[in-house]
DNA sequence: AATGAATATTAGCATACTCGAATATTCGAA
DNA sequence: TTCGAATATTCGAGTATGCTAATATTCATT
């Protein structure tokens, strides 16, 4: 089901959530040391952990007052690994996505 | 930058868009061959392939009257196979995800 | 140059996302 | 049982997305 993988991509479709599960890909974080580490709100924080959860992309464990969240399923993280290897040979692309902003839509291949 | 990543997942974020790059990962195809293996109309398929082509995740190539598609880096064919693999590791909840609508932001992991 | 086929773009509406603010929940400590 | 810390949910406004219908473009043929 094809509605699944977009599920699952449009999960990772914010640089927020991005980064949530880059992270979590690594060691299990609770929602505190997320919040600090990205520099936004709780709530905010916790919205996107949300949606995460949904997906079940996350996995939690409860520990006193804080909930730790985990990556549920590492291919996951190897997805997000071959990501940053799209991102290295795009490099000079990207560049140029993030500096001319409007007619990004209009462009075919290279100049010329 | 994450947000290049994000820009890219969200590409794939649309079940119309992910068949177009798992089926352009085997072979170019038209865009009239996309709409009618899709069953989709054609300004529809137009809109989804100008998104691909913002992101450099597609190319073209005019012959004639008719202009072929073909994916631009087999790496997101990869990342779309490690799709398929993850969808074929959680299939199951996937299943339930289909049936429950509603509330799957509020289950935080099985039942009980 | 006029026509028709293939593809692209635009406009407008409906739906979905994202954020901040406010409020609710849950749990440990007193 | 009350209080404070950690986390979650809800609400509202602003923005973005996706679809359909209509219109434009491009190219080969005549």
């Amino acid at each position: 089901m094809r509605r699944f993988k977009a599920g699952i991509f449009q999960a990772l479709a914010h640089p927020t959530r991005i980064f949530i599960v880059e992270t979590l890909g690594q060691r299990e974080m609770t929602v505190g040391q997320i919040c600090e580490s990205l520099g936004i709100a709780q709530a905010n924080a916790s919205q996107h952990l949300a949606v995460l959860r949904s997906k079940h992309i996350v996995e939690t464990r409860k520990e006193g007052n804080q909930i730790f969240y985990r990556l549920r399923d590492p291919l996951l993280d190897e997805i997000l690994k071959k990501m940053r290897q799209y991102f290295l040979v795009h490099m000079t692309e990207v560049m140029s996505l993030l500096n001319e902003d409007p007619d990004s839509a209009t462009v075919s291949v290279s100049s010329k």
